[in-house]
DNA sequence: TTGATTTTCTATCACTTGATACAAATCAGT
DNA sequence: ACTGATTTGTATCAAGTGATAGAAAATCAA
């Protein structure tokens, strides 16, 4: 509700699709490569600002700076704030999904079969899983994840419109994993409720980072930790899912 | 970095102790009880909005106007916005210690006995997670726990100081608990990750919340539906700490 | 009531924010 | 080189931010 001017002095704005969408008109017609760098720049400064400082405090100035472009570029490409930030989380996304696209896709295709063991199952949740987890454990690409993890707790456009979009998918795939291990139909309380918090943990690993690493006196989750780690969180998750000894209450 | 005036016209911000702590000087001399009226009515509207908006959205002109008051009223009682939210975090944080303090001070005497069987053990565990848990889910006083959630995302002034008191404690009675089911030591990675991802569930909940409720078709988590969902959690918890089968793989 | 103190309110400050207008610079195709 | 489009940069806008000054009102102790 900032800038909503009463009376803009050109209809350009309201002309273009309600200002915040879609605003580069460059990649359209051919040529032109020059800007495509500049844009680059912006996405990854904004990344980065965005995910250290979160939506709010990252100023569009500031990340035009540290982009080392000027501050009217950001508005030239991205047609304002919210469209760089929907930008960067379309940027990632399809990083993430690039990388674990395949495999995703695998999973599916071999869940058609409905003949699989208990061992089998868990297998494919693994391979879904552990990607994630890694991704998100590591800092290699530090901003990322950390963006990731800003956009799930601020309640942006871009979470309900992209984060839903991948993590829609790990749901149901990790729901129609331990339905078919429990026995239990996918909509039971107890498939959806242990499935979330599967897939809710390896959020957690990124959100509980700092706090893990400290009271572990460690680092990072690198080399041989992050094996550690891996085992333990799969550890869980399958014993989790054993039928075996009735819990004690 | 907004309110940085290169030379204030007076001495009194600086004066005051940074300017944010320890603003109201009306508690501190007895009487005038017409204060702390207004003083509730914005502690209230604050973890409201904060909780609704987020700490940078949530400006302190809204505060004021959802508490009926003027504006200069936040600066006179709470030293500024900061000041305000850090008031909301302690009174959060009180009532929660009055609700969960004696449970917890109960279960840390009983663990000084060195005889506890598996079962009590859980028991105890169980004593000190599921308030929390129920606090978490239900959303009688929504904003509270909201309020929480926000504070634990955005990385304000008020998690470290205030969060940590609390969540630490719970941590560290989580480890103890659970390092002596799995007979491991306390600075194990084992033991500090699963009691790390145990204590991590609870807030998962109500990071999940929506989107658990929106899978199953509920509308909240009352009645009989708490009990499924303390029920599914809890058999997730005994059944990562039982020795039971060894996790295939 | 008086007088000191606490509490509230109006107006305003200094500053930041996101966004624009518009001219200058750059580029591609001829 | 010329032309038309794209890209960049300067200066500026309007709105909104948290905070303050300072007077007016309300409150309590005497």
């Amino acid at each position: 509700m900032r800038n909503r001017r009463p009376a803009p002095r050109t209809a350009r704005a309201s002309a273009q699709g309600a200002g915040n969408k879609r605003a580069r008109r460059h990649t359209a017609g051919g040529g032109y490569a020059r800007g495509e760098h500049t844009r680059q720049r912006l996405l990854e400064a904004g990344i980065e600002l965005f995910a250290e400082l979160g939506y709010e405090r990252a100023s569009t100035r500031a990340i035009a700076r540290h982009a080392g472009v000027s501050l009217p570029a950001l508005q030239y490409y991205f047609g304002g704030k919210e469209g760089l930030h929907r930008a960067c989380a379309e940027y990632i996304m399809e990083d993430v999904r690039s990388r674990l696209g395949p495999a995703a896709e695998r999973v599916r295709l071999a869940l058609e079969r409905s003949d699989l063991t208990r061992a089998q199952l868990l297998e494919l949740l693994r391979a879904v899983v552990e990607p994630f987890l890694e991704g998100l454990a590591t800092d290699r690409p530090e901003s990322w994840a950390l963006f990731f993890a800003r956009v799930q707790g601020e309640h942006n456009a871009a979470f309900e419109a992209i984060f839903e979009q991948i993590g829609r998918r790990l749901l149901a795939t990790a729901i129609e994993i331990v339905s078919r291990i429990l026995g239990l139909p996918a909509a039971s309380p107890e498939v959806t409720i242990r499935s979330v918090f599967i897939v809710g943990q390896l959020t957690l690993v990124r959100r509980a980072r700092p706090i893990m690493l400290r009271t572990l006196g460690w680092t990072d989750f690198e080399g041989e930790r992050l094996q550690t780690l891996k085992e333990v969180v799969w550890k869980g998750i399958t014993s989790s899912l054993s039928p075996g000894p009735k819990a004690s209450q």
